[in-house]
DNA sequence: GCGTGATCCATACCAAAGGATGAGGGCAGA
DNA sequence: TCTGCCCTCATCCTTTGGTATGGATCACGC
């Protein structure tokens, strides 16, 4: 399995604003994991030295961590492969013209996969989880998205594209 | 908006779900954990005190035990996945007719058209226009569609009413 | 180097959509 | 007649969607 969490890499520029709490996407996933992680140890710690005084057995530890983990790994990996599990139910054999039709109209990679997400239902807010970027972005790749179709709305957006072939 | 640090915990709604779809395997699946996780413990025991002799640190354990079972839960995550891909897939492209799937959802006429009108991207007040109905009795029927379809946004709606034979 | 396009993110503002609730009239069937 | 369903309309409120604007990085080609 191929693991495209990261697509691209995030750019490094607002980081400097970035560690404040409202910020989203990639760096935040990695310090909120990390920031998970030593406050799990922490409690673990504290707890040890509180209540069971070095009574803690390290399975414990080990056992509350791999808990903890696999849920965390699973609910990972069920966001990685939602994607493709929508896209492997539906059958979608005419995959001939879109690839023209997106070039012709100048229709970038993201805006695409943005596109496709939103034809599934998704919100905004969803595409954004699903594709690691901010709601921001998505809503920025809508926009430019919807001049290229010469459209207003989502779902305008999606009965064109599907007319025009770009869709399934 | 809220702060969203630390990645948004799991939620478990789809997971329990799928649990539920494969009941049969659950204690194996947590006796094989179980198993695992043992030797786990013991391979790191075994090595701590062959080579490192109480050199490796908590956080250490804490660490490799965290990424082995963040893997192990992705895998878990997406056999669950698999298992109801496969119980959803077959079963939607067998729908002759939309008559059906509309009689036995209990979508009346007027929803109907309405739903129609939505998927060809139409906005409430034109649909309303178009209907000559007020924009308040267009949402109110939107309203109660997707109820019946089981979903919140309108181009969810379309989607589904796709899926299900409804909309051509 | 320098422009250009793609990607990403942010703020602010306005429009549209959706939820909750209530209500009135028409109409078929118990 | 009463009950239930549909269609209609309304108000209040919250959420989501969309536009505008600006800034930042990076890759690529001139």
């Amino acid at each position: 399995m191929q693991l495209d969490l990261v697509p691209r890499m995030p750019n490094f520029g607002p980081m400097s604003k970035s560690m404040e709490l409202r910020r989203t996407g990639f760096w935040a996933t990695v310090v909120g994991y990390g920031s998970a992680m030593a406050a799990l140890v922490f409690i673990l710690k504290y707890f040890e030295y509180r209540y069971w005084i070095r009574d803690l057995r390290m399975e414990v530890y080990i056992g509350v961590v791999a808990v903890l983990f696999t849920a965390l790994g699973v609910w990972v990996g069920s966001k990685l492969l939602e994607d493709k599990r929508r896209e492997v139910a539906p059958t979608d054999p005419p995959l001939t013209s879109n690839v023209e039709a997106i070039r012709s109209l100048g229709i970038s990679v993201r805006e695409e996969e943005v596109l496709r997400l939103m034809a599934q239902g998704l919100s905004n807010q969803e595409i954004a989880d699903k594709l690691f970027i901010s709601l921001p972005t998505v809503k920025s790749h809508a926009s430019s998205l919807f001049v290229k179709l010469d459209v207003s709305r989502r779902t305008q957006a999606v009965h064109k594209a599907k007319s025009l072939g770009i869709l399934a």
